[in-house]
DNA sequence: TTAGTGATATCC
DNA sequence: GATATCACTAAA
């Protein structure tokens, strides 16, 4: 049995968010009716405008408006030019948080992740429950271990060494 | 280690 | 309009 993580899981700071998603499955429900699951074994935090690799750092753009909107919001970005990265918003309205969903089971990388799923930019700005991606609740609660951040060396020393990255300590099924 | 890729922000 | 930057991956 599986529950679906709706609003109050998703209006707390990312800081509760981001290690309560590990574990989780992600859920994609494709156009044609097929279902695509995977089980989250990575995210980080990125927390609002004064966390310096936080997009929302930069101000309000058109871009990081969605941080700004309502928790629960898929918030897609593409990479690289070939990289799409999903996020959700949480925390309240206006903090500019976010979780990124950075590795699931047997998919290391954020962008194999949304490869995987057959996420892309066209998800980007719906909620995360009651659409057609959602993060199910099975029960399961791996180990966890925490570790900085990557790919953000422009950030500063400071921001770069949060332990902001929450990983799980995996021997789970798929 | 490096190339590839394109949206976004910032600077003319 | 032009350029610099980037929460990455795959190939070597």
């Amino acid at each position: 049995m599986s529950i679906i993580l709706e609003s109050d899981f998703y209006n707390r700071d990312c800081l509760e968010v981001a290690p309560e998603l590990v574990g989780k499955i992600l859920v994609h429900r494709l156009t044609d009716g097929q279902i695509l699951r995977l089980r989250i074994t990575e995210t980080e935090a990125y927390r609002g405008e004064e966390d310096k690799a936080c997009h929302a750092s930069k101000g309000r753009t058109k871009r990081t408006e969605l941080l700004y909107g309502d928790s629960g919001v898929i918030y897609i970005y593409l990479c690289y030019g070939m990289h799409w990265l999903m996020n959700v918003v949480t925390g309240t309205n206006g903090t500019a948080q976010g979780v990124l969903f950075r590795a699931g089971y047997d998919k290391n990388g954020p962008a194999r992740l949304t490869k995987y799923l057959k996420i892309d930019g066209g998800e980007n700005g719906k909620k995360i429950f009651g659409g057609d991606v959602w993060v199910e609740d099975d029960g399961e609660r791996p180990a966890i271990k925490t570790a900085p951040r990557v790919g953000i060396d422009y950030a500063g020393e400071y921001w770069k060494n949060k332990e902001w990255r929450f990983i799980a300590e995996y021997g789970g099924e798929k």
